[in-house]
DNA sequence: GTTTGTTACGGCTACCGTAAAGATC
DNA sequence: GATCTTTACGGTAGCCGTAACAAAC
């Protein structure tokens, strides 16, 4: 068995099954990839893929089987490499962070700037998307850092450490009748007014309309988005009112909004960050983690992301 | 990089670092053993093998991470090949389980011969050993299927299924006065007897001990032991009394001893099946586990065994 | 001197790419 | 006809084993 057809048979199904593109994504030519399948074929005794007429058409049931172990033994291949280039050139490689538009845009954004003054030769690639992609990214080894929310999808294979607190705030168009109150408004008193929400699968655990509806309140949802700068917009262009993360609000920059703490309202959710359990953490990517999480030592991080850990601490 | 490499490496390391008898292990010849190591520190870009005047000593720091990923690899691949055996001779191959004495004399010895007649052309393997290697046995793939107790060690690469509880009897000479009771007897009884008590290791959470002592008694012991015969044949002469699994007493065979049944007075462990997570489980294992456990349908272990699972139910 | 690891060399396998053919839409 | 996969063929790279060499206990 050789690596180079099992890479050949990953990347020919993430191509969809056209070889002409795996060949090209693998510089190589067609026929060796064929080439490279039929031999694995032989060698384990049976089609992995499903053809019809001369058209590949996609995998046979084991072939799924199969393949969900070639990656898992293309990636570990990869970690031995990511070892090399650890002691090689510790100050150069590349860090995939997947994580929440929010996050991106402010925690992570705060974490760069040192990193990069660190690690200039390290090229950074931010992946977004909502908690359960950012899972799935990490958990395949396509991105090496998740930050997000905890979400209710479990993956033995990710190791995931709580951060910090996600405080909230409600927003409002200036001179909102809520900000003579003086204080966090009850539910009761919020649903009186239209409301624009965050994507609960942004939420992490309790979401906006969730609080609402355990008390058996009924919102006027105006419109639901991803992003807290949108939500942002609306609520200026006076639409409604929100609550974002305290996070997102700036007294400065936001002048045609105004703020009120929203306390535990809507929970409390928490930020994580997420690795694939038993990954090779190279040097700057400790490093990077303790920007995010000061108080998270190396040898916590160890611990949580060793394979043979003792103790299983936070996981996922 | 090549798996050929890494299974040198790897059986390199099995052998203490020396290369000949890796070589021979490997049906190769050591200059080509050599060679690949060679290659994959080129390759890689660092000393993998810490070599003291042309003589292998060890592995480097680096070497060590890099060794758990290559036997991971080398795993999955073992595993490939398995699906194709799988599919091309579903009635043979071979299946090695790791269990404690008293499962393999007992537990085992029930579930092998309707086996064996099921399956007459897989060559089946015991591995003997504590709670605690059997773990150890499973997690590195070196057993398909673990039969023991709940151990403190936390494997996050395991999946445990409990399977029964293991009921425990008193075991005493013939005519010893503790019979006249007539009931069980309560710990402050027993604890005037000496006692010959089995090793903790291989108790399952609350060992015979471990019940005394969470009482304030102090029993008298005699001797540990790891196997119930042996127990059993010091209690026959007289040396003291014991708890013992139910399974290992027999009022036929054993015509020296007389039985009581413990209750739950030396708690009540349960007897546990494992898996490696991720597994291929092959026809045979299934029918091998449903052997063990009948209410455990294929589909459950799926469910547990599985890569992407959607609950952890019950998990080392 | 025996065991152990590395280097040198020749044979052979097997991979790759180019070219062409076969099939399908 | 265009796209896609497989087969055919020649060049080349690289692996293996034998043999010789170097070092250590």
């Amino acid at each position: 068995m050789k690596l180079r057809a099992l890479e050949c048979l990953c990347e020919l199904s993430r191509c969809g099954f056209n070889m002409s593109r795996a060949a090209e994504r693998l510089h190589a030519t067609q026929p060796a990839v064929t080439r490279q399948i039929q031999l694995l074929e032989a060698e384990l005794g049976f089609e992995v893929l499903v053809r019809r007429r001369n058209r590949i058409i996609g995998l046979s049931t084991e072939g799924e089987a199969l393949i969900a172990r070639a990656e898992q033994i293309l990636y570990e291949a990869g970690q031995l490499r990511r070892i090399g280039d650890e002691l090689r050139s510790p100050e150069s490689g590349r860090l995939v962070v997947a994580t929440t538009h929010i996050h991106a845009r402010y925690t992570l954004l705060r974490a760069i700037k040192p990193f990069r003054a660190r690690y200039p030769n390290v090229s950074f690639y931010i992946q977004s998307g909502d908690p359960s992609s950012i899972a799935h990214l990490v958990s395949t080894g396509q991105a090496d850092i998740g930050i997000s929310v905890a979400t209710a999808d479990v993956h033995p294979e990710l190791v995931t450490v709580p951060c910090y607190p996600i405080d909230r705030v409600i927003i409002t168009p200036k001179r909102h009748p809520l900000l003579r109150l003086k204080r966090t408004p009850a539910l009761e008193e919020l649903v009186r007014y239209p409301f624009i929400v965050y994507d609960r699968r942004f939420s992490g655990g309790l979401s906006i309309i969730d609080a609402f509806e355990r008390n058996g309140l009924k919102p006027d949802i105006v419109l639901t988005a991803t992003d807290a700068e949108v939500i942002k917009a609306y609520v200026a262009e006076g639409l409604g009112i929100a609550a974002i993360q305290k996070l997102a609000y700036s007294r400065t920059r936001d002048t045609g909004l105004s703020m009120i703490d929203a306390g535990s309202l809507f929970g409390l959710p928490i930020a994580v960050l997420t690795v694939r359990r038993g990954v090779f953490l190279r040097r700057y990517m400790y490093d990077f983690l303790a920007l995010l999480s000061p108080d998270l030592a190396a040898t916590d991080i160890d611990r949580l992301v060793g394979v043979d850990m003792s103790r299983p601490a936070i996981s996922g």
